[in-house]
DNA sequence: TATATAAGTCTCAAAAAGAGACCAGCACTA
DNA sequence: TAGTGCTGGTCTCTTTTTGAGACTTATATA
């Protein structure tokens, strides 16, 4: 009845919200924006960004991370084609990870943002005691 | 022994993936970062971009929201200092919620990325295709 | 022989997210 | 006057995701 008003309606409303065509299921913006924003992959864009490194180096480069949250946000990463993974045959193997082109291009404006972070941290820090004080 | 050369060597090396000073614990990008790279802010701080709106306008803009996390991301939003909230003592009451300065600033840069992902989706699906046929 | 190192995988516990019922106050309707 | 719907949530329960830590396989080193 009424749920095919809603599902109209809020059909055109995500049109906008997406900034782009389709339904909400295959949201480019969504669809993207989903693989990179979670608690880890901005960090290891962050890293690589600078250089190639190994999985071992990266674990001691971010020790809070688990080893397998690891092998897997660089699973995905490699997924989405930001990020390449190169086999070295040394005993024992080395595995080597570097931004491709395409991760290197979305590291752009990630590291806008990744600046705009450092520089207004302050506020957000200062907001977030604001709140918490007029909680109580 | 030698975790305290291996907590040495990390300070410095995290030093440089936060690019600012600090530890791990307060490094100023991964606490500004962390409150927005989750499943539904970015969408949200989107959809507020365009425009204040309602918790119901949200929810219908965003069906696919449960309603504990749409109350939840608006309150971290708000505590973080992106989002403001306002009530208006109409019957039944509604709330509007609205970018800050704060907000509107950090869309800035969000701003871009999310372009680049509308821009580049095409080349991550490809990218997530071939890997997935390489997998088998 | 014992230990370390490489890059993971596996299992189990803890935390976070999703589904859906429920709430209070008021307006409209039958 | 009882029933229904609207508002913006909270509460509880289940499922999914994450984290901690042991285990692996092959080689090198002490």
């Amino acid at each position: 009845m009424d749920s095919k008003v809603v599902s109209l309606k809020s059909k055109l409303e995500i049109y906008k919200a997406c900034s782009g065509g389709g339904n909400l299921a295959d949201c480019p913006v969504r669809d993207v924006i989903q693989g990179i924003s979670n608690k880890w992959s901005s960090l290891l864009m962050m890293a690589l960004a600078e250089k190639p490194y190994r999985f071992g180096e990266l674990r001691r480069l971010v020790p809070d991370i688990s080893q397998r949250m690891l092998t897997q946000t660089l699973h995905d990463l490699q997924r989405d084609g930001y990020v390449h993974r190169e086999v070295f045959p040394t005993k024992p193997p080395s595995v080597e990870y570097s931004l491709t082109d395409l991760g290197r291009s979305m590291f752009g404006p990630l590291h806008q943002l990744l600046q705009w972070a450092e520089l207004n941290h302050g506020a957000v820090r200062a907001a977030r005691n604001a709140f918490d004080a007029a909680e109580t």
